[in-house]
DNA sequence: ATAGGGTGCGGACCATGGTACGGAGTCAAG
DNA sequence: CTTGACTCCGTACCATGGTCCGCACCCTAT
């Protein structure tokens, strides 16, 4: 089962240049060719949804290059490492977005409550 | 009570070169200069908070040159139509993160329960 | 009055994660 | 056996949010 680079690309949703780029970024492998055409497989294609799924839990290219070292778990405590580093920037971050999202619903609520005086959301960030 | 672009910085710790940036992009003006140097007041230390602020709540820059030029109040309709679609996208983006986390700590977990087979961790991602 | 540090300014450069371009080669259908 | 779509490859470019550089000028303390 293999194949063009296009539908290895549409397998996960990407476009072509990003699976080059990957590529570029030493991600992924690009095969031998044969008679011009590089081939791709299954493989290929888990690794590159490997990416995308890395990349959806926040890990940086960089990070997902390193993950990607550790080679089918060689080296699971680097991984843990990296698992809860993760974590924590994920609190940290979630943490801060709920607190502004809590601030920004208040204040939509104030502003929509009287249409008198300043916009509370322009004057809330003018403290 | 005036400042110097150092001190301006200073009052929202962002360096001078972020205040430069900031007046490039048209969210801070550049004042007149006394002699060869500007100052800056407390307006320009409160509308920098601002940026900040509106920063630290998710908005770009673009978006914030926005609120700021709606001048402080007078399309508030336009402010909390802004303030609830950066709601959404935070709704959006915490979901995510959360799901992500939630399976970061899981396979974490998996990944210290045994030193056997493949990391769980990288497995995961691969599927 | 002179050294040092801060300022003004334009422009270059950075990281991140791509996206687009152009020319040559290749493959599949009609 | 040609036409049109797809591929290869290097290089350039994009957006975002800064950061640094170099030169000239200014301000303050010694």
């Amino acid at each position: 089962m293999s194949m063009t680079i296009s539908a290895l690309a549409r397998s996960n949703g990407v476009g072509v240049e990003t699976v080059r780029y990957y590529q570029r970024r030493g991600l992924l492998a690009t095969p031998e060719r044969g008679a011009g055409i590089r081939r791709y497989d299954a493989a290929d294609a888990r690794r590159l949804g490997f990416i995308r799924s890395a990349q959806r839990a926040g890990f940086t290219l960089e990070q997902i290059g390193e993950l990607l070292h550790l080679d089918a778990g060689q080296d699971r405590a680097r991984a843990r490492e990296l698992a809860s580093e993760r974590i924590a920037a994920l609190d940290a971050k979630i943490a801060e977005m709920q607190a502004a999202r809590a601030a920004l619903e208040r204040l939509a609520r104030q502003c929509h409550a009287s249409d008198e005086g300043p916009c509370p959301i322009i004057a809330a960030f003018e403290g």
